[in-house]
DNA sequence: TAGCAAATGCTCACAGTGAGTATTTCCGGC
DNA sequence: GCCGGAAATACTCACTGTGAGCATTTGCTA
């Protein structure tokens, strides 16, 4: 039994919304997310993120929560095991030379346009899925076929187009930097999937992103941020409806904004006890209503 | 900048289902849950996690997932950090001494019955909870005052008990022994109520209980180790109609069986492509159906 | 043979949700 | 001052999913 010699460090996916534009916090070449190792002085590994993301990029995270610990023995490095405890956070900022867009690392993930990049990417993914399981994992991963789009499944997507090979880090990578975008470093493309992924099942039951927006907003803001992390669009009337119904999340403060473009728009704010972090949606057990 | 030496290790909860009883593998006095450094000779965590649950219990995991990563200051020793590394795995077994009953570690998790244990942890609760904030967060959290319980919610469930000095290891806690059950060792009474929120949450979007049945089971097997895990009775007819709408989960295999002391049963297996693990559920926003 | 137990079949009402139409109210340009 | 555009806001409608309950089948056991 050999006991692994072990270092860890923490590696953050650090998410923005400014306008129709997703951010992540990425530097070098190939891009690394920010990282740095797990220190004592940290109260917690929490606490560690946000003090090194403060430091290293000068932004304060407002959400922050764990994603995954990565420690396969790819990541080792001279008999000394590397543990990576990756976290997401979100802050907003506006988009400058330390951000990249999210939408052009993981270019199929943005379906509110009419995704030509996406396009070329399951052309080649057909090619690869010719069998029939391969091709149901496509069909349901991609909203093809019958199948519909899930937002959330951004991480499965990644994997499946790693093992296809079409993604630069794949081993069995060809001439693939058309479709992927700039390089990432080790697997921080796929942290980052993960991270998308995260916020965005996030985003199916409670909108948490108050902290991806000012004190006060309009609703077609909202929408709009909203529609940023989903990739995707939504119906603009049934949007509102869902907010408004959600009672408990955004009261309106009784100012409007004239700075819509067209009639004013009521700001709204995010409720108190939404910041207590109410986990979860509902059941989908028949469960009994009585009792 | 203080550089800290780190040890890993990895942490399981492994859960099984036998009959109404949920068992967890746990053992010494206070309890342990099975766990084990992280070695060299692991490839990945979830091989080391697979390989030391056999070695230390004899039991072969069937699903398993990581569940989060512990590292707060309170678990360092002797100026060595210490990584915790949770794993969730479901395993087939009968409870036998190894076992604990997982409702006897966390009583108010099972709702199956008149629930008198909860009604004892719930009235201690609400002594705590008189102000509004608190109020309002065990009434979101234990389903009272009109809220809905959700089975998922095991966690913050053991948060706020563990804030309130209901458990036995909290920190402000009194004579709680009767409500939170035998002691369990550090924080892994947390890590088995994490664990058992993610099994409940799996449960929510898909079955994900083949591992704890036999190849071929009726309806009715497959009803009872839900309710186990979900701690919660459900309605017969719509659990029925639930999974067998839920196409590609479970098919009959044609055959019947007389041992289920009424009508008999239709025999069903899981399908095979459930296995290969379709993520995540139906999104809640309002996306159009066209496109 | 009666009665029980569990499985199975079917219906119904209602809330939630996708979708579409219509109306209001500002701005900017002419 | 008037007109068209843009966004916000308001309402309606059809359909489906889901909670709930009633009814029937079919074995076993007393």
């Amino acid at each position: 039994m050999t006991l692994a010699g072990v270092r860890a460090e923490l590696v953050a996916v650090v998410l923005t919304a400014d306008g129709d534009r997703l951010g992540v916090l990425a530097a070098g070449s190939p891009l690394h997310l920010p990282s740095g190792p797990l220190r004592t002085d940290h109260h917690s590994l929490q606490a560690g993120v946000r003090a090194f993301a403060q430091e290293q990029t000068g932004h304060r995270l407002g959400f922050v929560e764990q994603l995954y610990t990565f420690a396969d023995l790819d990541r080792q490095a001279a008999g000394e095991r590397m543990v990576s405890i990756s976290y997401l956070g979100l802050t907003r900022a506006a988009l400058d030379d330390g951000w990249q867009n999210v939408y052009r690392l993981l270019p199929w993930e943005d379906r509110r346009t009419d995704a030509s990049s996406a396009d070329a990417v399951l052309a080649r993914l057909r090619r690869w899925a010719r069998s029939g399981v391969r091709r149901e994992r496509v069909a349901h991963l991609f909203g093809v076929d019958g199948e519909v789009w899930r937002p959330e499944l951004a991480l499965q997507r990644y994997e499946l187009l790693w093992e296809a090979g079409l993604v630069g880090e794949s081993p069995s990578a060809a001439d693939v930097s058309e479709l992927s975008g700039a390089a990432m470093a080790l697997d921080h493309r796929r942290i980052l999937a993960t991270g998308l992924s995260r916020v965005r099942s996030k985003l199916q039951y409670r909108p948490v992103v108050f902290e991806l927006l000012p004190e006060t907003f309009t609703l077609g803001r909202l929408q709009q941020v909203v529609e940023t992390l989903a990739g995707q669009g939504v119906h603009k009337q049934n949007f509102r409806r869902a907010v408004e119904q959600q009672h408990a999340l955004v009261e309106p403060t009784g100012e409007m904004t004239h700075a819509t473009g067209g009639r004013p728009a009521r700001l709204y704010r995010f409720r108190g006890d939404v910041l207590t972090e109410r986990e979860q949606a509902g059941t989908k057990l028949p469960i009994p209503r009585s009792r």
